[in-house]
DNA sequence: TTATAATATGAGCACTCCCTCAGATTTTCT
DNA sequence: AGAAAATCTGAGGGAGTGCTCATATTATAA
């Protein structure tokens, strides 16, 4: 019921009351929009409450700075973003698909996660590791990484001979992650047909499946 | 001659007398051990021209800003980074290399030159975007772009059939510097020995060339 | 109702930062 | 040597910034 419960690492206390979690939204969504707006360098927590119709002392209330407002949306976008590779994974592997044909299921699945929220993956892809000092963006690829590697394991007979699954892994996520990275700020033209998706997809498919076929 | 030819887009005005030079130098690599040390959030003029040994007033003399000295240190950098692929790919297209024997050429050193700065490549990675507002990583995108275009359009005939090459260069490009990024920031252990780049190798050899064999 | 807990307020302190400017110093030119 | 150009100086103004705290309001519980 409690959608703060997550909150924890970055809310200083828990909101109890219904105008409390109405505070707590409110200057969330000023973050973002500020932050989307005017970037990180321009954001200060005055602002910030001043948006969000708030006051300042009710702010610090709830965060301990301004990296904790902006750590919190960064958390939500990133699982947000996780959810869509590892629930499309847990879909193919589910249903058995061949890892052929999951192939390009999963890199539309990824590619499509950039076009969810453009504005706000623009300026985390632009600022979010100033803001969160990398961390955030590590564990983010590990847990990535780890789901591709599950998946992998489960078909590895259908893999070519010797791939390390591991390295094959991390290639994988980081060189996707990168390919959405730089298509939704320099190219978001590509993002329109599937041309890239089936690109990508060849790529992948001639990286993990045996070439003889 | 003058080194400083280039500088133009930053500097405000030409250091003409050598003493000028030194105090240029002086600010750049102040500002180069700064921002490795404690990043851009703590980067103020006033400690650039503390550590060059020159007073601020002076600073304020070639520089806007201080966006301004770390955009001349990142364009210094990525024409290095640049400079490293655009060599690479000369030259096999010069020694007319065939694509299968170039890719683990290329590929290495793209991975290679992530490891030339490590602490400035760290820094760049993670805070160039908030810098620069991405237009210098976009226009070292489009240029890598059209470099890796180049090669591959002089040996379009190697290449599978029905390969978009303007596609498959951004896909290159985006992947590759993915792969480098997240490899810096998390898994400098892979950078250690060459299985990542045989691997990396592996997955632009399954893209680019016909599968049959 | 009344006591207690939860929530909200905002003036303003202490601090930092960017940057200017009036003038001093050094180099180059004639 | 003298004049002109280039370079350097650094105290401090003006503009914010993050954040606190004494106080006021509202909700919940007894």
């Amino acid at each position: 019921m409690n959608t703060y419960a997550s909150y924890s690492s970055y809310l200083l206390k828990e909101p109890r009351q219904a105008r409390a979690r109405q505070t707590v939204d409110a200057l969330l969504t000023a973050t973002e929009q500020l932050l989307v707006a005017r970037g990180w360098d321009e954001l200060t927590t005055n602002k910030i409450a001043d948006r969000a119709g708030v006051s300042i002392g009710t702010l610090y209330q709830y965060f301990e700075n301004k990296q904790a407002l902006v750590g919190l949306l960064a958390e939500r976008f990133i699982d947000e973003q996780f959810a869509i590779l590892a629930t499309e994974l847990a879909r193919v592997v589910e249903e058995e698909i061949s890892v052929e044909d999951a192939i390009p299921l999963v890199v539309s699945a990824v590619l499509e996660a950039g076009k969810l929220r453009p504005e706000l993956s623009r300026v985390f892809f632009e600022q979010l590791p100033v803001v969160t000092d990398m961390r955030m963006l590590s564990v983010w690829t590990q847990r990535a990484c780890a789901a591709v590697h599950v998946a992998l394991a489960t078909r590895a007979h259908e893999l070519r001979e010797g791939l390390d699954i591991g390295v094959a892994a991390h290639i994988l996520v980081t060189s996707l992650h990168g390919i959405e990275h730089s298509t939704v700020l320099d190219r978001p033209d590509l993002l329109e047909d599937d041309r890239l998706a089936t690109e990508v997809s060849m790529m992948v498919r001639g990286y993990l499946l045996p070439s003889g076929g």
